[in-house]
RNA sequence: GCCGCUGUGGUGGAAUCGGCAGACACAAGGGACUUAAAAUCCCUGGCUGGAAACAGUGUGCGGGUUCAAGUCCCGCCAGCGGCACCA
């Protein structure tokens, strides 16, 4: 005999069943009907990496598949595409070592993303694939760049670059791992070398000021302001006894009386113009040569001991009381920020107080509140001025308005805004990654491509290792490097830098509103009906990066009219990562990765999707569990029973009429909301009372099967077909609630005595306050605990609770 | 040090504006079905006491506001993530 809800569904059948029917009807192809309303839905495209896809990578995007899918139900033309950002390192590694081109590594390795991701049932448009790597694709990431160059925004600087002493060879920042390399453990030194750079900083105000106009979760904004850093201050001059001037920023204007030496990075330029007057100049040398040797992990480690040397023979003068102080080298200014040079007010900054009491240096304290003698005090909100002039008596903020504008009379200064964001380090010496299209002319200097010779492609090379002197492979290449110039025909040499993995993501959004272009890089047209991206989701670890470099390539596509929005994404989200069982890292090394290729082989592509969703809060980080995820497999197994209890009719029945619309309410806010768990919670509960019931109409399954159609799409498609309904599933309209429906006729209230719960009652939905404490007090258990006592306060709160306070 | 987040049963997690803490699930225990197991179905469950009704207690810790605090305020503690000598 067959029991109501013991089938188990064979979801393998079910699920190639219904992928090859989308594939084949091209169900998600997205419509180009541009007066239709869009929704733009974007998921982060994935690296192909070697080890397929990680159980990570379903979860973002799952929520937003259901968030498309549900989109189209709504009516909307839907774009929710997918790509690869498939240029980068692990691949060149790979390709290093088992000498095979990586061009056919990526293609192996985006074929079986490619299946993973299909057989997840996630209803990308496949049409509208991109691929950072193919040179239809990065023709347009050169092309961008060129117009950065022709605006002053690309240039070529000397910088400090990490350099495996090992493996000889340059570094990216996250190759570095605790100030050793990554791969082989050597020691990371700086070294000098020519780079591309980007002038990201030119839109650092403008990429704070915009976040006011988009809808990104707090935490997002907050690390973007935060990496921006932006701080306010005062540039300072101070004459020297040398006869020239040192400029310095502080933000500190306000203590500038309290100054008592001054520091300048190792690297300033002033050293060499004072070369001939400072007494100790071995001294410095040595000091120097030092700190250049010094990697930038150990010169940023925060708790070492403050070095430095005292210029012999060179002193400045206090603007503000013409007093004469010293002048330091040391490595704790950094060159990079500011002006290489500050003014060190010991009293009230705990880094010069720390130098100070090294060096012995004198501390005068000019603002008041804290104990200087002990510590350097900080505080700028409760602190008067000391010690200082024409400042005496004021707050700090009054203070620094007030010496700024003296400063600004007498010439010494100015105000100033500094940024910690630095330009864009936009040159790899790598093979595996965007050619950069410019070519080095003795006469012209840097000249770009003509833009009709894009795609500059890569060459083919007979080894992809980066060169002993740390030079990309291209460099080795003489039929690529030797050209001539485009602009006066003389020999010439290629650039043979390639651009940083960041530079495909940075505008791939733009590429799938009009992917096969090759004209443009997205027709105008396109780009002005799809843009913003309506629902950005990403991984937290993207937002300084990525999100801030796709940022500033957007500003500047506005800038030059390729795009009309000023923003690439309107609304931005991000997930929390998945965990191994017990909350710990999923790795390799710890044998505890989930590949998502067992599970779906084992409970099936819907259940992972449910499981994903229903596994805890979207934003935050979740532990997977083995056991958890067999609750969701038999939640699908009930609805797939529900065929057995499914009778005519199409209307609701008395008894889940009222479930059914909350229900509906409640999903259909919690997508919106990003509370996934709690949507799938609400239909399990649904189900609950449907089995309690014991009966489903056919109209009542419809719309259960709607609702649950963007979490499990392949079983309900299914089951809808089976019993008969007409069209299929993912074609219905999403369902609709009636607002008075979701209010059940009685409610059962929570009485309480001094807010203690001490009975219950029921009364009627609409009953009022006065009725509601009559039937409290006639209640006789809540009657005794009144009896002779003195009824202080009658609260009541229709719907929840009633409150009496009592005396006595 | 700075920025952000988190702290609720055995576990994952619920809980609009302050309004019945523990929804929904997992694991566990008991029962039904079965020759048996699996699967499925039913029941129980924060903790303490009690056979039970019930009473007390309970959201990291200490205070406070309120008729009422997981939620608001003040002060701590612990953990996670990011940045880090940015003047």
């Amino acid at each position: 005999m067959k029991g109501l809800f013991d089938l188990h569904y064979d979801f393998k059948k079910i699920e190639e069943k219904w992928q090859r029917i989308w594939e084949e009807n091209r169900v998600f192809a997205t419509g180009n009907d541009y007066t239709k309303p869009k929704y733009y839905a974007l998921v982060e495209f994935p690296y192909p990496s070697g080890q397929g896809l990680h159980v990570g990578h379903p979860r973002p995007y799952t929520a937003l598949d259901i968030v498309a899918r549900k989109r189209r139900m709504q009516g909307y033309n839907v774009l929710f595409p997918m790509g690869w950002d498939a240029f980068g390192l692990p691949t060149e590694n790979y390709a290093i070592k088992n000498h095979i081109h990586p061009e056919k590594v990526t293609k192996q390795n985006v074929a079986r993303f490619k299946s993973q991701l299909r057989s997840l049932g996630l209803s990308f448009d496949w049409e509208r694939e991109v691929n950072t790597t193919d040179p239809d694709y990065y023709k347009w990431t050169q092309w961008i760049f060129i117009q950065m160059f022709k605006k002053g925004l690309a240039y070529k600087k000397e910088m400090a670059v990490n350099w495996c002493t090992s493996c000889k060879v340059v570094l990216a920042n996250e190759e570095v791992v605790g100030g050793v390399c990554e791969r082989c453990g050597g020691e990371v030194v700086r070294k000098v070398k020519s780079q591309w750079m980007l002038k990201i900083t030119e839109y650092a105000q403008r990429l704070i000021d915009d976040l006011a106009d988009v809808d990104y979760i707090d935490r997002v904004k907050a690390s973007q302001i935060n990496w921006i850093g932006r701080s306010t201050g005062a540039e300072i001059l101070f004459d020297t006894t040398f006869g020239d001037q040192l400029k310095i920023y502080t933000t500190r204007p306000d203590t500038l009386y309290g100054a008592t030496y001054m520091v300048i990075s190792p690297e300033h330029p002033a050293l060499q113009t004072w070369s001939g007057v400072i007494e100790n100049m071995n001294e410095v040398r040595a000091y120097q040569e030092a700190a250049s040797r010094k990697s930038d992990f150990e010169r940023a480690e925060v708790n070492k001991d403050k070095t430095g040397v005292m210029l012999q023979g060179v002193r400045a003068v206090n603007p503000v009381n013409g007093r004469e102080i010293p002048i330091f080298i040391s490595d704790y200014v950094l060159m990079t920020y500011g002006t290489g040079a500050i003014m060190a007010v010991p009293a009230h900054d705990t880094r010069d107080y720390e130098f100070a009491k090294k060096f012995d240096l004198a501390v005068v304290e000019v603002v008041k509140g804290g104990d200087v003698e002990k510590e350097a005090f900080t505080d700028c909100e409760t602190g008067v001025m000391v010690n200082s002039g024409m400042l005496d008596g004021l707050t700090v903020e009054e203070a620094k308005k007030k010496i700024i504008s003296w400063l600004q009379e007498t010439g010494k200064g100015e105000p100033k805004v500094n940024y910690k964001l630095r330009d864009w380090v936009f040159s790899r010496q790598r093979y595996w990654g965007e050619p950069i299209p410019m070519v080095y002319c003795d006469k012209c200097g840097w000249v770009p491509l003509d833009e009709h010779e894009l795609p500059l492609r890569l060459p083919e090379v007979e080894s992809y290792e980066p060169t002993d002197d740390g030079e990309s492979p291209l460099a080795t290449m003489t039929d690529f490097v030797n050209t001539t110039c485009p602009k006066c025909g003389a020999p010439a040499k290629r650039e043979t830098d390639t651009m940083p993995q960041w530079a495909g993501s940075s505008w791939y959004y733009l590429r799938y509103c009009d992917p096969h272009n090759d004209k443009t890089l997205a027709s105008r047209e396109a780009l002005d009906y799809w843009l913003p991206v309506d629902w950005y989701n990403g991984g937290m670890e993207h937002t300084t990066l990525h999100l801030l470099y796709s940022r500033f390539w957007h500003k500047f596509l506005y800038d030059i009219g390729v795009v009309g929005t000023k923003e690439p994404y309107a609304k931005r989200t991000s997930h929390g990562m998945i965990l191994g069982e017990g909350g710990i890292k999923m790795s390799k090394s710890k044998g505890n990765v989930v590949n998502p290729d067992d599970i779906v082989n084992e409970y099936g592509a819907d259940t992972l999707r449910l499981y994903e969703m229903f596994i805890g809060d979207f934003e935050k980080v979740a532990p997977w569990s083995n056991s958890s995820i067999k609750g969701c497999k038999r939640f699908l197994d009930r609805v797939w029973g529900l065929q057995d209890i499914v009778t005519d009719g199409e209307g609701y029945s008395d008894r889940l009429e009222g479930a059914f619309h909350k229900t509906i309410k409640k999903v259909s806010e919690d997508i919106e909301g990003l509370k996934f768990n709690t949507a799938i919670a609400a239909m399990m509960s649904l189900l609950n009372e449907i089995s309690d019931a014991g009966a489903i109409t056919r109209g009542e399954l419809r719309t259960f099967l709607i609702l649950l159609n963007p979490f499990a799409p392949h079983i309900t498609e299914e089951i809808y077909q089976n019993v008969g309904l007409s069209g299929m599933l993912h074609e219905q309209a999403w369902a609709e609630y009636d607002s008075e429906k979701c209010v059940d006729a009685t409610v059962e209230m929570a009485v309480q005595i001094n807010g203690k719960l001490r009975g219950r009652i029921v009364v009627a939905a609409d009953a009022g306050k006065d009725e509601i404490i009559r039937l409290a007090k006639e209640d006789e258990k809540i009657a005794q605990f009144i009896e002779g006592k003195q009824l202080v306060k009658e609260i009541c709160v229709p719907g929840k609770l009633v409150n009496f306070v009592v005396k006595g």
